[in-house]
DNA sequence: GAAACAAGCGAAAGCGCTTTCGAGAGTTTC
DNA sequence: GAAACTCTCGAAAGCGCTTTCGCTTGTTTC
């Protein structure tokens, strides 16, 4: 099927060097658009490359030149939420495919992780992105080599290390805002599992955006913690009813909270957004998308962390990292959900 | 932090030799468990090694071997449904690490696709495997060079090739033989999008099931198809309803549309799985494993398929293909949805 | 004790590409 | 017309590892 020869093995820099008439070196040179090559001769390489249906050797570049033009990216997502939009926004970044990415999937296990780590190094990565799955700070990966690491969705606990994380803060914020805006006043917060930083920093950021407005927090005054589950959505949903009859508004701290207190909400007999607004978070559209109403949610923007993850580790490859804790803005997808009550039919 | 020499460059095999005092091609023998090496040689060596912190430079060695001990992955998974499962899989069978995987998304486009295979081909990769993002058949990757493709999920249309499926059809069958296990007699199905295999295969599945034993179709005596979405499932659950009231079981295409469905059958009073036993299909946690009831689903096995196509794609490697169309048989999740309804409180 | 073997090891030639450095050839300068 | 440059290009030395093949030893065999 390929150019002549075919059947054969692979053209290499020296048949296309041969079939040009030139030395290997300036085929190299040539191609690469290196080092002091006349125009015609440059040319000639090309056509003859081109001829051949020559493709560098990759193994070869990269032995030669002391690094693989690979990252490894490593991950524990079980549920497989964050590593795919994560990578593709790092693919986005990496852009012509300079770069490719080892995706490695540790499942929570440290010993699977050590493996993975050696095995990627073994293969002379450039660097790491190690995807987290929680947004709780992790300790770094204790490496012997000197290969740059970014931590992306849960931060490195050291400083020192590049860390890229989501705004749950901002989001939780953002949230209230947008509830604000819609009219609501009375707002109540059905938190996740207390344990996670997520569940803490989404309410701190609930907190904040109805300080800005003015506005207690319904339901109790504290947000109701629980699991990141649809059934504590429902429990949840049925104590803040019950606690507050006359609450406008719910925001839950993830998708599916937000799916599980809906259905209650609903049925108590009150209506979704025309008596009860209800937001959520992540974004993740297969629960938001096509629910009964369409649930508005802080999408927390994982391909722009994937594609900040990329660009950090590629200054820190290029020797200029950026040590520290980035985010990236989440952003608020609305759909009827929050809708405004005026245009329920 | 690394062993003795620290701070500079890594340690080569070459390193290795010298510190055990033997020449590099023994060195290399003697850690590859290859050629004549006394045994004591072989401890010198390995001693030398480890006290050097040595480790292979699969690079290198892939130069050398021909191979790089990596394969491809290609997806279009937008919604990371497949790819991680899968990618999974295929890590378990890879086993310990000979082989890594670079995942690459297309995103559904063809031009983007071609980019990244050409980017694995330079990378010398060993084989491929290609996820597609339905069931439906799809044609081959078109390729210069000869790499086995194992294609995932989407089988090519070709019979020379290599597939590895879901049996769509065993999982229709298996649902059906499951409800009426159950005790339930009156069954109405509630298909995808008809332009998709899935959907005619799932259906298909159900029908021999049900002649198997000996029973109708409920709601029509045909499949009720539409799209794969939760408000699908509401909306066809009403009319599935409405055209056959004593219904008492709905097989669903999936697990959105089982969910749209349970909805709107407990909306019209009546209990899942009291009155209706409801089941899905893919086994999307986020979806049945904490819906109210938990959803009954079948399972379609995709980290087994992702061993099944690593496996296949080792031994083509290998030089040992299995053309043809390959499939993995599903799982049934049995949970409450489809509950006995003597248990039921 | 010589002949015939076997076992253990190393020199060297790759794998495909990059890069340095020097040699020719062609230009310019005075 | 020689000196001083400037361009182009190629020989060759790597990058780190594998593998072939032959040379030394040491061991058997009669």
């Amino acid at each position: 099927m390929s150019s002549p020869g075919s059947g054969s093995r692979r053209v290499t820099l020296a048949d296309v060097a041969a079939f040009a008439g030139v030395s290997l070196a300036t085929a190299s040179k040539a191609l690469n658009g290196r080092g002091d090559v006349r125009d015609a001769t440059r040319e000639r390489v090309r056509v003859a490359a081109e001829r051949l249906g020559f493709e560098f050797n990759t193994l070869a570049q990269g032995l030669s030149a002391g690094r693989s033009g690979t990252v490894g990216m490593l991950t524990s997502d079980l549920v497989g939420r964050f590593s795919l939009p994560i990578l593709m926004g790092a693919e986005d970044a990496f852009g012509a495919g300079q770069l490719s990415v080892f995706l490695c999937d540790a499942r929570g296990d440290s010993i699977r992780e050590q493996h993975h780590i050696r095995a990627l190094l073994r293969r002379q990565i450039d660097g790491f992105i190690v995807v987290g799955n929680s947004t709780d700070p992790r300790p770094p990966l204790s490496l012997d080599a000197e290969v740059p690491v970014v931590y992306a969705y849960a931060p490195s606990t050291s400083d020192e290390d590049i860390s890229v994380a989501v705004d749950d803060v901002a989001a939780g914020r953002r949230a209230v805002e947008h509830l604000v805006q819609m009219g609501r006043r009375r707002i109540a917060h059905i938190g996740g599992d207390s344990a996670f930083a997520a569940a803490r920093d989404r309410a701190a950021g609930v907190t904040v955006g109805l300080e800005e407005a003015s506005l207690p927090l319904g339901a109790g005054g504290r947000p109701h913690y629980g699991s990141w589950s649809e059934s504590w959505g429902r429990t949840a949903a049925r104590v803040v009813l019950e606690l507050d009859p006359d609450v406008d508004s719910l925001v839950c701290a993830n998708d599916q909270i937000a799916r599980g207190a809906m259905e209650v909400v609903q049925q108590s007999g009150r209506g979704v957004p025309d008596d009860i607004a209800v937001i959520g978070f992540d974004n993740w559209e297969v629960l938001t998308a096509d629910s009964a109403p369409p649930l508005t949610s802080l999408d927390l923007n994982l391909e722009g962390l994937g594609q900040r993850a990329a660009q950090l580790l590629v200054a820190a490859i290029e020797g200029a990292p950026s040590p520290g804790r980035h985010t990236v803005e989440p952003r608020l997808v609305v759909r009827e959900s929050t809708g405004l009550t005026s245009h329920r039919r």
